[in-house]
RNA sequence: GCCACAUUCGUCUAGUGGUCUAGGAUAUCAGAUUCUCAUUCUGAGGACCGCGGGUUCGAAUCCCGCAUGUGGUACCA
């Protein structure tokens, strides 16, 4: 029985996109499922497009999310194993050999300047069967001749040699049976001259097949250059046991057309990047899920349903429970617009899931940073009062902030809709009314008060949106009592007494 | 331009020839929870199943064409 063997492989050009988060989560779900391999292998074969810090950066990323591998770069292995490409460059020449050998591949010294010309010159040029004869290659030049030029030091690419004609069948486990005809593939350069590294095609293949991959789940911007890796596959003599392929749908733009970007992120102010990104170069900073309070947990499951289904109406699902439903069958084939809100939603369900002693814990922090200080139960208090209307812990302060400082100002809209003249008047004998509960009741002090707007017929509305002013600054928050219970009947009243003095008509 | 893939409520999607007067979620709106705001609950609106042709007794579902979208077309991955 083969063994199930699965990758993700970034090349560390930047923070992970939210989109190769995705890709490695459905690698990382099938894997389990299947008790088999997950594994991380950097592909940085393009020298001038690496960014320091970027695989640090995919590591911790992971790490937070909670995608764990089983082997790669950042795990120890005694066989000596590199999971990073470009520390396996004589593995990859040693089988561009084979092809130059076999004849699969040729040695093509036109310069990027000269084929950058023939573009120019004739509309629609590929690199093929069809135009290879007229470039300088081993193809058309004297064998000596090319022996020469490569003895001198002369630069050169090696291409996969492609004959025209024949159809080539991808069986994808997303997309079914794609069938793309050899003549409209180009030449593949499989060996850079720029920077003597193998080009991803190459080493992708080479490192799938050494690696034992079973499955390659990738998205599908490959699934172009799938017909030329089957025909590497097949060239390097390892069709039988070729990988099978799933391409999955790309995340796209909120609004508008094309694929999710990082600038979407920055426009509509949502994260793009798991974690927050400093970027070493222009030193830009690009906000977070985990900096933006959202659960690991909730952006795998918000991520995993989009693009996948699981055929019932469930969507609220632990790690473990998507790791049974999963299947790539039920992935879809078109791409899905990233819905920001529905993420939102998910962490609100994650939240409100957690234990209140965690998230008064998390909630501590914040204060803390704050500079607010308060017992412990007067916290968990507050957070069992507020936490259902939250979506994510610094929510809270947002919504409770009065419960631990006084009002800084008073909302001149409710001021204007709620304070009248004779409302420091009612609001004063509610102090007394209060004060007068001996011990304090909050029962008691509901049907005082609620006795008093009786017996004066005041404004049921209007004075108990003026006290609220008072005590939160807005019409807005909890029920009022439960505010006066939790801050005290002594604070209660100096607040009243100082909205009294600054709330002006 | 060429090649590939896709196309169901605003968004994510269910749907594999009759049970679809198209289901769920989210978002929106309304009502309820008798102080507000939020949550929650209930309800409503919202998809001529991209368009046009076929096939069939019957099509969102199968076929063809078109349109649109997406991806690819690099000595980037």
């Amino acid at each position: 029985m083969n063994e199930i063997r699965v990758r993700f492989a970034p090349s560390p050009t930047g923070p992970l996109h939210i989109g190769g988060v995705r890709t490695a989560l459905y690698n990382y779900l099938f894997a389990k499922q299947h008790n088999g391999k997950l594994i991380l292998r950097i592909e940085d074969t393009d020298s001038t497009r690496f960014v320091p810090g970027a695989e640090e950066y995919i590591i911790e990323a992971f790490q937070w999310l909670g995608i764990t591998f089983d082997e790669g770069v950042h795990i120890p292995n005694s066989d000596g194993i590199s999971y990073r490409q470009s520390e396996r460059k004589p593995i990859y020449r040693q089988y561009a050999d084979f092809l130059l050998e076999n004849g699969h591949a040729y040695i093509a010294f036109d310069t990027p300047a000269e084929i950058e010309a023939k573009r120019q010159e004739i509309k629609n040029f590929q690199y093929d069967s069809h135009t290879r004869m007229q470039m300088r290659n081993s193809l058309t030049l004297p064998a000596d001749e090319v022996k020469r030029r490569m003895e001198a030091g002369e630069q050169y690419v090696v291409r996969i040699r492609i004959e025209p004609g024949e159809d080539i069948t991808v069986h994808d486990m997303v997309c079914g049976d794609v069938v793309i005809n050899s003549s409209i593939l180009d030449d593949k350069v499989l060996w850079k001259s720029a920077d003597q590294l193998p080009t991803y095609h190459l080493a992708n293949i080479v490192d799938d097949h050494l690696m034992r991959i079973s499955h390659v789940i990738r998205g599908s911007e490959w699934l172009p250059s799938a017909p030329l890796h089957v025909l590497l596959y097949r060239y390097l003599g390892w069709e039988e046991s070729m990988p099978r392929f799933a391409h999955l749908p790309l995340l796209l733009k909120p609004e508008g057309n094309g694929k999710l970007s990082k600038r979407d992120g920055d426009r509509l102010g949502f994260p793009v990047f798991p974690l927050e990104w400093h970027d070493p170069k222009s030193g830009e900073v690009s906000m977070g899920y985990r900096e933006q309070g959202y659960y690991p947990e909730a952006v795998l499951n918000f991520l995993a349903l989009l693009g996948w289904n699981p055929g019932t109406e469930q969507e609220i699902f632990t790690i473990e429970e998507l790791v049974q439903a999963f299947s790539l069958e039920r992935v879809s084939k078109s791409g899905a617009k990233f819905d920001f809100e529905k993420a939102k939603w998910f962490n609100h369900k994650y939240l409100q899931m957690r234990p209140e002693a965690e998230i008064s814990q998390a909630f501590g922090k914040i204060l803390e940073e704050k500079g607010i200080h308060c017992d412990d139960s007067y916290r968990d208090a507050v957070v069992s009062l507020m936490k259902e209307r939250a979506s994510f812990v610094p929510d809270l302060w947002r919504d409770s902030a009065f419960f631990f400082q006084r009002p800084e100002s008073y909302d001149p809209k409710a001021i204007a809709k709620r304070w009248q003249p004779e409302t420091p008047e009612h609001l004063t004998a509610f102090c007394q009314i209060l004060q007068d509960i001996q011990p304090w009741d909050k029962q008691q002090a509901h049907d005082r008060i609620m006795q008093y707007v009786a017996d004066h017929e005041c404004n049921m509305g209007k004075i108990m949106n003026a006290l609220r002013l008072c005590l939160v600054g807005e019409t807005k928050g909890p029920d009022i009592f439960t505010i006066i219970d939790l801050l005290g009947v002594p604070e209660t009243i100096e607040r009243v007494k100082i909205g009294i003095a600054e709330i002006r008509l």
